[in-house]
DNA sequence: GCCTCGTTTTGGATTGATCCAAATATGAGA
DNA sequence: TCTCATATTTGGATCAATCCAAAACGAGGC
């Protein structure tokens, strides 16, 4: 007691080697493993022992040093984050809702944006593996081999799918029911009198991508509209959308509105319209998918699929802390359900308005 | 030789313990030294070495543990990322930006949302400690203290801040100058034939605010029009652009031009404009700060001041591996230049158009 | 006073890599 | 063939925690 008294004193001048369990075990006169204890909270340790060690834990100015419990230790209390597009708001929103998730449960993320390239995001998964996180959150990137969710299983690492999966269930996955998204979006025209509806976007082969054309096919036939112009495939940008309706807009017969598979492609789309000297909602009307905050503030305010993304990030995060703490449970599918938001961009306009759209006739994405 | 030959065939039915260091030495006929040397691409180790150990590592299906090799190494080739509101697209795209440099760099980073919350902020620096991070980016939270920076020091935590600032210089910065970009954006409406400028926004006291304020200021002081109108505080979300602009237009007199502390604002300026029957460009002209990809689709495409936050990112990201590389080196300050990215939201419509932004009376943020 | 039984505490082994100083191998020149 | 410099390789110590079986402690009951 005395004796450890010296070296540990106040701050010592560069604090060059850290404080470890010893000293502190030396400073509170217990041991290495009771103070291990304390750290972990376990109820073993006898309550005066408990506030000692954290006085002398505090007193030596004591940092845990994860890299070497997690040596020892089952649990890393990290978990790798992958999507494949971060500067799109709606993964910014889905981000933000699993970092609200795992802040309470005292988890940290690594973050990777894989950029939709399988061998990025294979390198960031064997990095993860390196690291040995307890766990992954994953929108796989297009393109994936199915055989990834296998090989994640043999490595022993859990995996919760997020908005997009891959493989044959069962697999734990989050996202919405894309399907009834579009089913409301086309219901939705239907009532307003439309009949020459068109589905744009997605050309790769992921299960988000096959929901919304399923749903597209299921809902138009429904309908009675079946064989009623149908989907245009490509990719899912604003670029995409804002090309996609010029060339839509110039075919015979002219769809009198179009379903976009997001609402990047629908903002770009609208902008399209407008480089025709078109008018969204009176020439044609417009429907987007995830009202991202943006959907808002265009002009007109776009109609749009709402899924969600805080809420799809928050439920992944906690499938993924269930999973786990019990990882042969049974997996599972939280599907939450879209709803659409009703704004403006399927509006007719009076004529009288056109002038101010056709205004911007040279607007392009770049300026 | 012989003797190891038979524990590490092939697929072990459960692969309890992992493989390590030693296997390898055991199945390539070397120590474990040199394999050591091999995993970090040592010069070191002889070509017929080197392939016979990677060979072995290949066959044994090796997966480096990083917890224990930070256990021992100086670095982890680990970062920590606070930003603090990640659905902002702006700050999606600094974090796609930070994550390219990165990737290339063989880092990963752990990424957290502070939300503005100093406590928030401080706590997940303390697990980065414990994580034993290479280095910190940070875009400090509202209200953080100056302080923070003598701590970071005192924990010897290379930190690269990033957009904004605390403290006092030398530190290491990353941003843009905001200040040049408010005189571009003040001179460009000048030019216009405004004098009656407002600035929206900003009411916390960070750098990023200060500078912008300072721009106004003596861009105004500089064209004359220094006690014409002035800066209204407050915060910089869209809906306070919503509503501020609300209220200014109901003011005496009136302002002309509206300069936003970011984009988010403006477009939801350019809404409240519309709630109050008046059109942007028309009745006000209205510039934004950051030109996120938002801003071209807006209607009238918004005319904002670039601050390029992918670049912001990367060089952040760069200034941190030389940080991490050269740890005493001299502090420094990645200054980029802003660029006016001039749009449609200052230009005068005419009136026949008016009647379409007054046909959505009624559009708030929510619907 | 002794014996349980439950509560706390403990030491030694273990985790899997890196560091470092020293040992060994290799090759050129004398 | 020997020497010396250079190129490779190595074993032991070390990093800082956790795990686990066993020991110490303390309170009641007989």
């Amino acid at each position: 007691m005395a004796e450890s008294s010296e070296p540990p004193s106040s701050p010592r001048e560069s604090a060059r080697q850290s404080v470890t369990l010893q000293d502190i075990a030396a400073h509170a006169g217990v041991s290495r493993s009771t103070v291990s204890l304390v750290l972990r909270e376990s109820p073993l340790v006898a309550d005066s022992t408990r506030t000692r060690v954290q006085a002398s834990i505090k007193a030596l100015g004591y940092v845990y040093n994860r890299g070497a419990a997690a040596l020892r230790a089952s649990h890393t209390f990290t978990l790798g984050v992958v999507v494949y597009d971060i500067a799109n708001p709606f993964f910014g929103a889905m981000v933000a809702g699993i970092d609200s998730v795992l802040h309470r449960e005292n988890y940290v993320s690594f973050l990777a944006n894989s950029e939709d390239s399988p061998e990025r995001q294979q390198r960031f998964l064997e990095r993860m593996r390196e690291q040995r996180v307890d766990g992954l959150l994953l929108c796989p990137a297009e393109g994936t081999d199915p055989a990834l969710l296998t090989q994640l299983m043999g490595w022993n690492m859990p995996c919760v799918q997020v908005l997009r999966h891959i493989g044959t269930p069962p697999f734990d996955y989050a996202g919405t029911d894309f399907e009834l998204g579009v089913r409301q979006a086309v219901d939705h025209l239907v009532a307003l009198g439309h009949r020459r509806i068109v589905f744009l976007g997605g050309e790769a082969e992921h299960s988000a991508t096959r929901a919304r054309h399923q749903g597209y096919h299921d809902a138009m036939h429904a309908q009675g509209l079946g064989e009623v112009l149908g989907i245009v495939r490509g990719p899912v940008t604003r670029r995409a959308g804002f090309e996609g309706i010029q060339t839509l807009m110039q075919e015979t017969p002219r769809p009198t509105a179009v379903i976009c598979h997001n609402d990047l492609m629908a903002l770009g789309a609208m902008l399209g319209l407008q480089r025709l000297g078109l008018i969204p909602g009176e020439d044609c009307a417009i429907i987007g998918t995830d009202d991202i905050e943006e959907a808002a503030l265009s002009l007109p305010p776009l109609t749009s699929v709402a899924t969600h993304p805080f809420s799809i990030g928050e439920e992944a995060a906690r499938l993924a802390m269930r999973r786990i703490a019990n990882p042969g449970g049974a997996r599972e599918q939280v599907i939450l359900t879209p709803r659409l938001q009703v704004r403006h961009s399927c509006d007719p306009i009076p004529a009288h308005g056109e002038a101010l759209y056709r205004r911007y006739p040279h607007a392009t994405l770049d300026a």
